[in-house]
DNA sequence: GCCGTTTTCGGCCCGACTGTTTTCAGTCG
């Protein structure tokens, strides 16, 4: 029973709650506590062990009591009784976009539904309208929502979705009209996959600029024109949304719209007892009306008391009282990564040269490169034979006479076999500038396998990293069960670094163990595991999670000089 | 159900939109 299934259970009584018509807030506040142990790297159980639970924000005395029983029993009574009450199948019907609460619960009472597929049926033989507050357009529109349900895709992946709005930002930034435009919404806050693409313009001439947007040549279709607020398909099927705001609303507009809500909440929050009132159009003085400001997100954080944030930090994670206090992290830029310590080559399952990949490397302006080609126990992925390593060693090393003082460090993507022993052995490991590891197979094993697999591997002095901790694939692949926090502790205690693997179907750690990492002292490391040139890029990928996760420059391996990464990897070395 | 530089009781974010309404409830972001 883990952080997931804690919030998990206090999201179902939330929504079993709002169906039963309960106190707002009282749903809402089972839906806080469930999202701060969502968000909650440390493992519940230890923390109700400790007897801390009720220091969780927004856990209280009620919600400790049921948690533990949860946590003691594997059940809760009250969830139970709960389910008992609601009719099975009400809250799949919550889905349905238009349909809340209120109108499920209804439909249910009134026509036992209980299901998407009989609301779909009742509402074509028009049973719906007959209800109290449903006439034919709310019918019409449920059928609407339904169709769209069925063919909608889930949330995209950052990876696709901020090229996507980057491309739009710059066809219509050009555009006489446009003041300012920005990606906002979760893009701007970079988390790892997006829900609506959202896309924010300055303008005192809206009209001229929704005319610009629809006829884009990337539009396949206009979903939805009005004057301030548009809706566009793209060629490659994303829909993108697009308002228009006063230039002079622009600040506060922007901060609204990044949100995320429960920051926004927060903030709101503060301006009400500082008798203060804060909207998309601007920040007020209650008693007067009077606007004190907006133009900026500068301004209307400087008048509540605060620091401007990078929208990365803004998920009410504690990023406001750290802003009160002047206590905000100095975030790790894209710029402070002196080189990628992750990389394939066409040895392996890379698609270009070795020439290339360290070309590419040089253009971004790295001070170095890592070429960590797959072990030989990889062979799905043409892993390295002893020879072949020698082989590959001898050109990097006459690579280096030819790109010094930028240098090719030698690595491997070495393989954790299933007993934690490593794919070559130590004489062999000894001889790399660095060696990385992962796990690429055995991922059903039992979680206390796996996590002494991992120590194990991390328990040999050649190792330096160990790569994409989690072994997900966002929306694809769940992770391997492994007591991450046991993993970062041992990574903490011998030195080696915890990778933030920058693929965008990785994200690896994510920003909450990535923050959990930095609490536990351990060293990360940003790396894109580029198999071709182009996919170097994916760094400011791994950079977002890393700023999610509150971690500042000295937190990471690759932002260290060449000579203090060289000192840090290999100080006999060194010394000699 | 939670929480406290107003409070241990009485608040709890704000505005827009839609459809159903003759003044507002429900839903959404």
């Amino acid at each position: 029973m883990g952080n997931r299934d804690v919030a998990d259970l206090l999201e179902n009584i939330a929504n079993l709650l709002e169906i039963r018509g309960e106190n707002p807030y009282r749903v809402r506040a089972y839906r806080e506590a469930g999202r701060h142990i969502a968000n909650m790297a440390e493992d519940i159980n230890k923390v109700a062990e400790a007897g801390r639970l009720q220091d969780i924000p927004g856990v209280g005395e009620s919600i400790a009591n049921k948690i533990r029983e949860f946590l003691t029993t594997g059940r809760l009574a009250y969830y139970e009784d709960l389910k008992r009450q609601v009719a099975p199948g009400v809250s799949q019907l919550l889905e349905v976009p238009g349909l809340g609460p209120r109108k499920a619960q209804e439909i249910n009472r009134a026509l036992g539904i209980t299901s998407i597929a009989e609301l779909e049926k009742a509402a074509r033989e028009h049973k719906l309208s007959k209800l109290p507050g449903i006439r034919e357009k709310t019918e019409q529109k449920i059928l609407r929502e339904i169709e769209r349900l069925q063919q909608r895709t889930r949330r995209i992946l950052l990876g696709v979705a901020l090229p996507a709005a980057e491309e739009v930002v710059n066809l219509l930034k050009v555009h006489p009209q446009v003041q300012r435009i920005d990606p906002a919404g979760s893009i701007r806050r970079m988390k790892e996959t997006i829900g609506d693409i959202d896309v924010l313009v300055a303008s005192t001439k809206p009209v001229e600029v929704m005319d610009a947007l629809c006829s884009l040549r990337i539009v396949k279709e206009v979903l939805a024109k009005g004057t301030t607020k548009s809706s566009i398909l793209t060629r490659a099927n994303l829909q993108i949304d697009v308002r228009v705001i006063h230039p002079d609303e622009y600040g506060s507009a922007l901060q609204y719209f990044t949100g995320s809500k429960d920051h926004n909440i927060a903030l709101r929050d503060i301006a009400i007892r500082k008798g203060l009132k804060l909207n998309e159009y601007g920040i007020f003085d209650v008693k007067t009306g009077r606007r004190l400001g907006g133009e900026t997100e500068e301004q209307v954080y400087h008048i509540l008391g605060l620091r401007w944030m990078p929208p990365e930090l803004r998920e009410n994670r504690g990023e406001i009282e750290a802003a009160a206090k002047g206590k905000l992290p100095k975030l790790i830029e894209i710029g402070d990564i002196r080189g990628d310590l992750h990389v394939h080559t066409d040895w392996s399952d890379g698609t270009d040269s070795l020439d290339d990949m360290v070309e590419a490397a040089l253009e971004r302006g790295y001070e170095y490169v890592a070429i960590t080609d797959h072990s030989i126990g990889l062979g799905v992925a043409r892993g390295l034979s002893v020879e072949r390593i020698r082989e590959q060693r001898r050109i990097v090393d006459q690579l280096n006479r030819k790109y010094a003082p930028f240098m090719i460090l030698h690595g491997i993507e070495v393989n954790i076999r299933g007993d934690g022993t490593l794919d070559y052995d130590d004489e062999v490991l000894a001889e790399f500038d660095i060696v990385t590891a992962s796990i690429h197979s055995g991922f059903g094993q039992p979680r206390e396998k796996i996590t002494a697999r991992i120590i194990r591997a991390m328990q040999n002095p050649n190792v330096d990293a160990f790569n994409h901790p989690r072994g997900r694939l966002i929306g694809k692949r769940e992770g391997y069960a492994v007591d991450l926090e046991a993993v970062i502790r041992e990574g903490a205690k011998r030195g080696v670094a915890i990778e933030i693997n920058s693929q965008p179907d990785r994200m690896d750690l994510d920003d909450v163990w990535a923050r959990r990492a930095k609490e536990l002292g351990a060293t990360l490391v940003i790396d894109t595991d580029s198999h071709s040139k182009g996919q170097l890029d994916f760094i400011r990928y791994g950079v977002a999670v890393a700023r999610r996760g509150w971690l500042e420059r000295s937190d990471v391996l690759n932002a260290l000089s060449l000579k203090d990464l060289l000192k840090r990897l290999h100080p006999a070395r060194m010394a000699a």
